[in-house]
DNA sequence: TAAATATGACTTCTAAAACATTCAATATTA
DNA sequence: TAATATTGAATGTTTTAGAAGTCATATTTA
């Protein structure tokens, strides 16, 4: 097999956690993992991948799957998803559009 | 091409806003798409379809880039990353290992 | 405890993720 | 504004994610 590729800790553990936040939610429901495979228009294989915090599972697959159980990301703050993503948008248009490098760039500077 | 895969709402706007912050942290570093390609180990059209969010890639390189860039997903409510994963293993034991069908299962119990 | 179902862990196959590269258009800096 | 770098958007190729299936073991319920 081919020598797998290296992630952060941080990715691994977040993947883990998203994973098994996902398993509970599941049981919580009294779904068995053929039941939210069928749901989620996935294979059982890759709901026991993403449960088990593999990173190489497609994000919208595992989104799907917490979507489902009720695992919901970025409902947090008060704020909901679609104002997260229009605030971000304003951020993200009083930057410049292209990163250029020099003008003493040490790329510390927020 | 093949039909794509349908997905929910909930899962495109959280990988759309997800990329958004990983776009968004990029460019307070001041890094060019190329220097977090290079950072992250993956290339920089990688880089471009996890900042549209784009829900077929990898879980696992999208999550890298957010690291990277210091979007930290699951340092929330005062917890941290470890600290929740304990507490999700915990709350994971105490339900049935196996979930079986039937005894009037109308799986709305929680 | 027996029967039925769920889970864990494989394997093979193919659809597509990720890479490498290119090119035009755009943005930034000197 | 000229030079240089970044971004957007393609391409073809390689690698691999996900499907589908199997089998052994563990778990739950009647």
């Amino acid at each position: 097999m081919a020598k797998a590729r290296a992630y952060s800790r941080y990715s691994t553990e977040s993947a883990s956690l998203l994973g098994k936040l996902i398993k509970l939610g599941r049981k919580q429901h009294r779904w068995s993992e053929n039941e939210l495979a069928d749901r989620a228009g996935i294979s059982r294989a890759t709901v026991q991948k993403i449960e088990k915090g593999d990173l190489t599972c497609t994000i919208g697959l595992v989104f799907e799957a917490a979507t489902l159980v009720g695992v919901n990301l970025f409902d947090i703050e008060n704020m909901s998803l679609t104002a997260h993503l229009e605030r971000t948008n304003d951020k993200i248009a009083l930057l410049p559009k292209a990163i250029h490098k020099s003008r003493k760039d040490v790329d510390d500077e927020f």
